[in-house]
DNA sequence: CGACTCCGGTGTAACGATGCACCGACCATA
DNA sequence: TATGGTCGGTGCATCGTTACACCGGAGTCG
């Protein structure tokens, strides 16, 4: 079965197997109009398939794309894994999925495992800070794309980042609480070490302080950086619910909550309503990132999105495109507009 | 990079490329301990690692699976792809993503390519009932596990079958509504074509008849089965949705909803909120899958429980297994006991 | 007319790992 | 001393594709 060979091809329509692999490769002008098309339907008649480790071995580069994330069991990474590998079928890519669990010595190995083993471009959803340790397999070819990070000044040359502007969504976020009425809004977060946090938090602030609102409460959290075979999730949900129980019973509690990502919120909101309030009256709540959940939970989570689809597609495109001359010195990076999604779950405060 | 080949290895230990072949393929009875400890102390040292291209290309069996599933963005192959990921890496098996968006074309293209890219093993989650247009992929020795689906009269030899039971799991679902004293249960289900939709639904009549209850109201929607580019997640839920919006304002409402699965479940209880009740107190509502939003839903989900982990290594035990004398003249069914996973949503009712 | 240049191809040596078919040395047996 | 059997290896053809090197014939130019 599927044992078709570019040899049966070839003899079948008459010529050498040179010109089919000429046609195969795009290197059509080399051959009479009627030599191609003879051919092109010999392979058709012959449900010729090309062997993708017969190619591979001869040229070194398979047709594969690595996508290593935390886990693809978060709906977060799974929307993204769903979007990349669509974005790679169009160009007949596959996907070899990975997932780090966060731990950063498998991150690493999956990156080492597959980069021996030929592949030659990777999307990283990295729980790491600094990507330096890949700076070898990059100058060595690899095409890497850092997605979900904006670019540090230490990163390596030739990195590509792909992330949402994070800045300007939670400016986005908070402009839109501010002009809801909030004047007490707090900022719940895991600890703020990694760069999207710090993003968020800062353009948040920066929305407040244009509104001419003192520093609001902030709430962050050390978390535990334990992967204890959940996906994390649960984990970030519970932080929210400490976090919004531990404020809402202080002395001057906020009248609205921003939440660094979806899964806190819903956390917040769990606390809210232990609390004996109404999420989207008494307080509101906010989210980021726009998971399935948002639209789907209750209330419905007022959130800022991603444009996960076409941030997909771009970071295939960065790992696909034709080698360019050296690009930039400094690293790339790509920078996708947030979209503020208003539901239920954010009101005007109750006066 | 990554450019030693087992000639190298070879020729460092001193050694023919036959020795090091076979000491990596397990045939280490055909030579000196010594002679093994030398080429292995090499292999290490020069940081050795098989070329997979190269391996596949000589023995026509790639390391790698592939797994088709209607989407990843869906939490519950979310799920299944992370920790059928994480079986197969023990083994030092990849995983190729495929997302048929319940597209059957797709779905068989897929399938098709995969194959006569050489791959040996596939797990697929197809939205066909019938999956007779594989049996001669099977005939040819390809490894076939059917996710999600219990085994049919007509289905392939060899074909194995991984699942819950169902027909448990609703029963248990259906023993526990009884057991807090709902006589008035509906069961909300999307068009009732799949097995497992129609085991759920037969097992939850079977706890009901046992308790003495009359058949219950029963709503199946028809369902479009559009891939519009949603996850189809929101769909479900738009289903129960409006379901229960038509039970709940009926003349004889139940007390009860068991939804066929977690994402109708999220729907039916939206409805229930819409109509001025109240979920784990007017009216419970019961899901099925436990997928994270279960537990994180606010009211929490009583659901049952699929054992993800499980299944999935038992998915991957079955492709990996040896060859078997041929399997047992009819298909292989591999069925895990579900767990009810009561929580906030079910409550006894209101008298 | 001889030297060039295209055109439309073809021949073939790799790519790296595998595993069957060998092989020489040594030992036991008859 | 001939025969045969292990033991501990090695030699090499092979998998399907690619792309560099080459080639014969026709046309062009001076």
């Amino acid at each position: 079965m599927a044992g078709i060979t570019i040899l049966d091809v070839a003899r079948a329509a008459g010529v050498s197997t040179s010109t089919v692999s000429n046609l195969l490769n795009g290197r059509t002008g080399r051959m009479l109009p009627e030599t191609r098309e003879r051919v092109e339907s010999t392979i058709r008649e012959l449900g010729y398939r090309p062997n993708r480790a017969a190619r591979q071995l001869r040229t070194g580069k398979p047709q594969v794309i690595g996508l290593v994330v935390p886990s693809v069991g978060n709906p977060y990474w799974g929307a993204l894994a769903r979007y990349l590998e669509a974005a790679a079928l169009t160009e007949g890519y596959h996907v070899l999925l990975c997932n780090s669990e966060r731990d950063p010595a498998r991150e690493r190995q999956y990156v080492d495992e597959l980069v021996s083993d030929g592949i030659r471009g990777i999307v990283l959803c990295s729980s790491l800070p600094s990507l330096e340790h890949v700076s070898g397999l990059i100058d060595d070819g690899l095409r890497l794309v850092a997605f979900d990070r904006t670019a540090q000044v230490d990163d390596p040359v030739g990195l590509v980042n792909v992330s949402v502007d994070n800045t300007v969504g939670a400016e986005l976020m908070g402009e839109h609480l501010v002009s809801l009425g909030h004047r007490r809004i707090a900022f719940v977060s895991g600890a703020i070490r990694s760069v999207n946090r710090t993003e968020r938090f800062e353009g948040f602030l920066r929305a407040l302080e244009r509104a001419g609102i003192a520093r609001p409460d902030v709430v962050t959290w050390p978390g535990s950086s334990s992967a204890d075979g959940t996906f994390g999730d649960v984990e970030a949900a519970e932080l929210g619910r400490v976090a919004a129980t531990e404020l809402l019973s202080g002395p001057n509690p906020p009248s609205a909550i921003f939440a660094v990502n979806d899964m806190t919120a819903i956390g917040v909101c769990r606390a809210v309503r232990d609390a004996g309030m109404e999420v989207g009256r008494e307080v509101s709540v906010a989210g980021f990132d726009d998971i399935v959940l948002a639209e789907l939970y209750s209330p419905r989570l007022t959130t800022v999105r991603q444009p996960m689809k076409e941030m997909a597609a771009a970071a295939f495109r960065a790992l696909h495109a034709p080698e360019q001359a050296q690009p930039t010195a400094q690293a790339t990076s790509l920078l996708f507009r947030p979209e503020l999604v208003v539901r239920d779950s954010t009101a005007a405060p109750v006066s």
